[in-house]
DNA sequence: GACACGCATGTAGCATGCTACATATTCACC
DNA sequence: GGTGAATATGTAGCATGCTACATGCGTGTC
């Protein structure tokens, strides 16, 4: 069975979780050819991996110089989550609208697999519960572009070394916050979707903050979430 | 000394308007070798851009086959637009509650520009006010990401060809609705301002919508914005 | 000691060589 | 003629050469 999976791809998720880890420390120069022989494969797959982490944000590019790492810093938690909960929060309302029985049935598999996650401590089947349950809610409504917008989004922020401190009591609190989406979801209920939606979002974003900061030494923005957010109500 | 522009972003823009002005008809395929050929470059740059232009979901790539252009449809222009009225829309509120005098004076240099354009008949330099002033708006939301979020949605639907017919109306009525948006944020007033570039959006898309159907024979969707739209309060 | 300048070093960007593979075509066989 | 396997063709993906350039360091000058 040859691997459907490209070099790309595989470079790409490999840096990722390497910045995130803090293996590759934050501010650090890089270059391709290091990191190539890093990976043991050859420039040309790193490149394109570097180009698409330099368009989210993660890695900036210096000419001829090298590639530095612009780790995760508390104001791009805020500047993700913010465009999270424009977009994910009118999705959730969208879903809740026009939900039919599969769709429904499906969430609540996922929720399953949820509480299961939480249940073994086991992060990794957490992330792609969570990633799996907030996709599904994207895609039923209905654009393509915005689903993609929303995995990029999450791409920047999923990191096992974020999230790793106090496991056992965030994860079972944000486990918690999914059910009554579902349950919404389920009841076509979309004003109470999208509350939830976005209390969850909020909730995630202070918490994921709140960690960013504790490594960094940085302040959490103390009003949010802000005024942009907070005006999002005039479309 | 002119600040220095990559081949790949070149040849990036150039495949964008040769897909936007049916010179590389949609549907059609193509390989990365001719289109270095074409554009008298190596392959690396191509592929560069070529995976760019797939990511925003102009291309598509055929693995060991080729690369086929998927043109612009009718559903690529309301996934657009339904992504720039969500993102949009709030950033325009949150301008007109944290404009300073500096960014309305900016704002208003560039309706100059617009109404030049206008009486000009200057299509490339409507396009360039338009941008610059969706995108000041924007840089005033404080959100980076959501800004080349936008400008990357614009990237998909910007064309010469795609506005060229009924331009002297259009492109004056187009004039009509930036300046009661920027007047909106002059007179530090969210709501209007939000209000204002909703509908901006909406009748830009509609136009849109409807310039596209003729082209390539598909119907307008009847009741637009959707659902996802109207939902978008619930935030 | 401060500073300007040239050079060594290392890099991204671009060009090109090479390979596995997806598709189209031919052709043998029934 | 219909069908399926062998072959031919062309491609993306990956590896590797090559070049202009950004940066840092040493050297010369005052």
């Amino acid at each position: 069975m040859a691997p459907r999976v490209s070099t790309t791809d595989r470079i790409h998720l490999a840096l990722r979780e390497a910045i995130l880890s803090g293996e590759l420390a934050s501010g650090s120069l890089h270059s391709i050819y290091q990191l190539a022989e890093r990976f043991n494969v050859s420039r040309t797959p790193v490149r394109d991996a570097v180009l698409r982490l330099a368009d989210t944000g993660m890695l900036e590019i210096e000419r001829n110089h090298g590639v530095r790492v612009r780790g995760l810093k508390v104001d791009d938690v805020r500047e993700v989550f913010e465009a999270r909960l424009l977009l994910e929060v009118p999705a959730a309302a969208f879903a809740a609208t026009h939900a039919d029985d599969a769709l429904v049935t499906a969430l609540r598999a996922c929720l399953l697999d949820f509480a299961a996650a939480v249940a073994t401590n086991d992060e990794a089947q957490f992330q792609r519960s969570d990633r799996q349950l907030h996709t599904m809610l994207m895609a039923a409504a209905g654009n393509t572009r915005i689903s993609a917008m929303v995995e990029s989004l999450r791409d920047v922020t999923q990191a096992h070394g974020v999230w790793t401190a106090d496991q056992s009591r965030t994860l079972r609190a944000i486990q918690h916050e999914h059910e009554p989406i579902v349950d919404a979801v389920a009841a076509r209920n979309p004003d109470a979707a999208a509350r939830l939606m976005r209390d969850h979002l909020v909730e995630t974003a202070v918490l994921l903050m709140q960690q960013v900061a504790k490594t960094s030494g940085e302040a959490v923005p103390d009003p949010w979430p802000g005024a942009l957010i907070s005006r999002a109500r005039g479309v």
